[in-house]
DNA sequence: AATCTTTATCGTAATATTGCAATATTAAAA
DNA sequence: TTTTAATATTGCAATATTACGATAAAGATT
């Protein structure tokens, strides 16, 4: 027990949970938020705008990547990320989804 | 260490992460779309559907209710369970926004 | 080449999440 | 009022997450 029982749920149930796993960190939203703010995204830049240590910093942009919510360009000595566009047009219409079929239910019990 | 250093965030921030931790389970993703295909919402209905033990889906009802991502509402016996609209719009609002600012962008660097 | 800069990884302590058996609670039914 | 049915809570073991110091890796600078 602990661990999640990720086997009996769909891929897209899945897949959906993970991103969501993914911007489930208040630094992780701040990045985000960071990124769509600047034009430049060089890491440094991010770990000077966090409170948050080096490490940290770097242990949370690689979970934002590995739910492929930003992307990283090496440019030289640094790196530069930035959010992907497909994977965010992907949430907003999986929410925009809910809220038309929301829209069109009859009755909502509560 | 260990904990979420929250207090170094926007109430906002924290706000939005809360609202994602509640979603980032592949049971409690379950639950939202089973209760978005649903009239009727009875807890037990709810529990014949999922792979998951009855306190365990209790449990996951009760963090989906602490995010108002759903709502209860006692029904002699049983408890009628439904999404709480004002919380998926706020969601649905969130990511809509992000995309328009995306789409303003000039230069996506990556 | 030696050094500096930037970012990633390792190791580890603190804390949180997941899942369920056992049990409690509360209201309906008999 | 005893029993049954539906849901919540408790307690605990297994696992995952968070944070950071120390260190590694790799390109830039001198």
């Amino acid at each position: 027990m602990g661990a999640t029982k990720t086997t009996h749920f769909t891929d897209r149930q899945n897949k959906i949970a993970t991103t969501m796993k993914a911007l489930a960190h208040p630094a992780r939203i701040a990045i985000m938020e960071y990124l769509l703010k600047v034009d430049t995204c060089i890491c440094g830049d991010i770990v000077n705008e966090l409170p948050l240590a080096q490490p940290t910093v770097s242990q949370h942009l690689k979970e934002l990547k590995n739910a492929d919510l930003i992307k990283g360009d090496i440019e030289g000595n640094s790196i530069c990320y930035c959010i992907n566009e497909k994977t965010l047009e992907m949430l907003q219409k999986y929410f925009v989804g809910i809220s038309v079929r929301l829209g069109k239910k009859k009755n909502n019990c509560c």
